[in-house]
RNA sequence: GCCAAUGUGGCUCAGGGGUAGAGCAAUUCACUCGUAAUGAAUAGGUCGUGGGUUCGAUUCCCACCAUUGGCUCCA
């Protein structure tokens, strides 16, 4: 995702010349080639030719602000996966009519069919051009490109742009777009810069294929957790206990259970052992740490501001992770290299005091429950459990259905991170990162590189998931930590009878609870597989002589461990299989006279269809089959 | 924390300087019904909170809180 404003070095745009100006099938476009009037043919299904294409609509959104609002400056403006974006410093706030007369020059400026002239200028008079129309941020742009770059720009008309490109041919070509949302956004992505004003957008090469991908942002909303979740009584907020401190109300307690339950057996199963440790404790064990160094402002620290950094004054914070209590569990008496690997579990709530507009729903929260591990390992040992770990990670996303729409992350160190983020040398960072690289090689895992997105103590494979908005998450963590067991003085008595320092993998199963019912309820929209719903099955009496029978059966399949409900109104059945359809029920047990006189239930199944009437054994052998092998099915 | 939008009964929304209205939901009554809404009646809101302007504010202004989309952050 490069901003437009790059000069560059090389391109991937094939080399053909001369091509038509304007291309067979609607979906093919010719670009013009950034070294200048060379063409290629590229494709709109391309991803890289999409962006190029969407680019070019970012230099006419631009355009169309320039001469609006000419004293508007120009900071950056990328396509992006689903569209693009451009930055704006202007005193006044864009609003929501500013947009609608921004895309009415847009259509101008298309309609124009602007041809885009590509140059390049030497540093100085690329810098001067730039300072004599005002361009603040094009010239820090300018001066920030190394010595060797090619310096290039777009022209359209009456506008003109640093960019490295490459472009579509004409303006003519974007025939399609919309102006979606306005955001600030901090120039180069820091905080301590002025916030500048980003409009997005997205660009089709037709009026269908854009109205085809609104429709499908539309529908996608519809699953978005954060409102059916609430609709659905998964959850639900109340101003005066705080933001992201959300209450989970039955539904979502019950499915949150059955997902711990499951996966505390699973841990205990591949032999780890569970803690239970305090919630809290003294601000000594986080500076151990490096925590009360790195992450106080992240921490709900307790009592006044001044006591905090009283060394006379005792002061607790909640804790924001699981790890320096767990290392307590090894420290409590000497080890032997015949007790590695330990492997610890605990299932925490933690506490996170995120920054206030930080907050979403049941995805970013303060207050969450995680199934976090610590395996305390001899070096020999980091390769099989790293493996162990992914093993049961991929296993868990899998069985519930998330796995597909996965992504890996190998979350690395940034040595030039200007905040002083990391701990331990360069030779400690190097070795974990090797390691890491190494194992994931091996074992064939597919992952993107994130530079400056590991912890502080180690790398991470973060396993990564997008919520309905696109917005991406990391759902599972694995981590590498080669320095806190030190800073612990954890040790071992290896087999030469020498003391070692052992190596520490966090990770979690499940990642967080909370979130990952976020990710659950927007996947299946609201259909959850039945193993883990709250409410497996509905008995619907036909009418009010029929609710004894109704009660026999839901005893029945409640012992046996089933979750029913009997909706005992005296209304009419249609109402009641249109409600429970609409509070996603699976299985609506009918129950008449027919029913009453055979012992039987009339299924109704959301995806299995009517599935005529049965004896309550066999619907219970079949609703045992379905939950024991975790069903799922694509909504 | 920053930029912006939003906040009217449980939900979806209308209204608007003179103390509020609809549909659904809820409650009650009648109906006892065979696969996506039976009918009638009743009740429910100091219009997010606190200030200010005004004879008077839910409506205008300010602050705060919460929600939403981004940015930054995310052990």
């Amino acid at each position: 995702m490069e901003p437009c404003s790059h000069a560059s070095q090389s391109n991937t745009w094939g080399m053909a010349f001369n091509m038509p100006r304007r291309s067979q099938g609607r979906t093919r476009y010719v670009l013009q080639k950034i070294t200048g009037g060379i063409c290629v043919m590229v494709d709109f299904s391309n991803a890289e030719d999409r962006k190029c294409f969407r680019h070019t609509a970012s230099h006419i959104m631009a355009q169309a602000v320039k001469r609006l609002w000419p004293e508007t400056k120009l900071a950056i403006g990328p396509a992006i996966d689903d569209g693009f974006y451009y930055d704006f410093d202007r005193d006044e706030a864009f609003s929501e009519a500013d947009l609608k007369k921004i895309e009415e020059e847009m259509k101008k400026i298309v309609k124009e069919d602007l041809p885009l002239e590509y140059y390049e200028l030497p540093r100085e008079e690329a810098r001067k051009f730039m300072e004599e129309k005002g361009e603040i941020y094009k010239v820090q742009l300018i001066d920030d490109l190394p010595d060797e770059a090619t310096i290039s720009f777009y022209k359209q008309g009456d506008f003109t742009d640093l960019c490295k490109g490459p472009h579509v041919e004409s303006t003519g070509e974007i025939k399609a777009f919309k102006l979606t949302s306005i955001a600030g956004a901090y120039w180069r992505g820091d905080s301590k810069n002025k916030m500048l004003q980003r409009i997005y957008g997205t660009a089709f090469p037709d009026k269908a294929q854009l109205k085809e991908y609104l429709d499908k942002l539309e529908e996608a909303k519809k699953r978005d957790h954060n409102k059916i979740g609430r609709e659905l009584e998964y959850f639900t907020t109340v101003d005066y206990i705080g933001q992201g401190l959300p209450i989970i109300l039955p539904k979502g307690a019950k499915t949150i259970q059955v997902m711990q339950r499951w996966i505390e057996d699973l841990e205990a199963s591949r032999g780890c052992e569970l803690t239970m440790t305090p919630y809290f404790a003294k601000r000594d064990l986080y500076k151990i740490s490096g925590h009360w160094d790195h992450y106080r402002d992240g921490m709900f620290v307790m009592g006044d501001k001044a006591d905090q950094d009283d060394e006379t004054k005792e002061c607790f914070a909640l804790r924001p992770m699981t790890c320096p209590f767990q290392y307590q569990v090894f420290l409590n008496r000497q080890r032997s290299y015949r007790d590695l690997p330990m492997r610890l579990t605990e299932t925490s709530k933690l506490f996170r005091n995120e920054d206030s507009g930080e907050m979403h729903g049941l995805i970013r929260v303060r207050q969450f429950t995680i199934s976090e591990g610590h395996y305390i390992l001899r070096p020999d040992q980091l390769e099989s459990e790293f493996k162990e770990c992914l093993d049961l990670a991929k296993y868990v996303l899998d069985t519930v259905g998330l796995l597909e729409d996965c992504t890996f992350r190998f979350s690395q160190w940034d040595p030039a991170n200007p905040k002083n983020k990391y701990e331990g040398t360069k030779e400690q960072w190097e070795k974990a990162q090797d390691t890491m690289g190494k194992i994931l090689d091996d074992l064939g895992v597919k992952y993107d590189i994130g530079i400056d997105e590991a912890a502080f103590y180690g790398p991470k494979l973060d396993i990564q998931y997008k919520n309905v908005f696109g917005k991406e998450d990391t759902l599972v963590t694995i981590q590498i930590d080669m320095l806190l067991a030190e800073k612990y003085g954890m040790e071992y008595v290896d087999a030469d009878g020498t003391k070692k320092t052992p190596y520490i993998i966090h990770r979690t199963s499940l990642g967080c609870y909370e979130r990952t019912l976020a990710y659950l309820i927007e996947k299946y929209a609201g259909w959850l597989p039945v193993w883990m719903a709250a409410e497996q099955a509905r008995i619907l009496p036909i009418s009010d002589s029929h609710i004894d029978y109704a009660y026999e059966v839901k005893d029945k399949l409640t012992k046996m461990g089933f979750r029913v409900e009997v909706d005992d109104r005296s209304e009419k059945i249609g109402k009641k299989i249109r409600e429970a359809t609409k509070e996603k029920v699976q299985y609506l047990l009918v129950v008449g006279d027919q029913e009453v006189a055979d012992k039987t239930v009339a299924v109704r199944a959301r995806f299995e269809g009517d599935m005529g009437s049965l004896p309550v054994d066999d619907f219970a052998a079949k609703l045992k089959e379905i939950v024991d092998n975790k069903v799922r099915h694509e909504v």
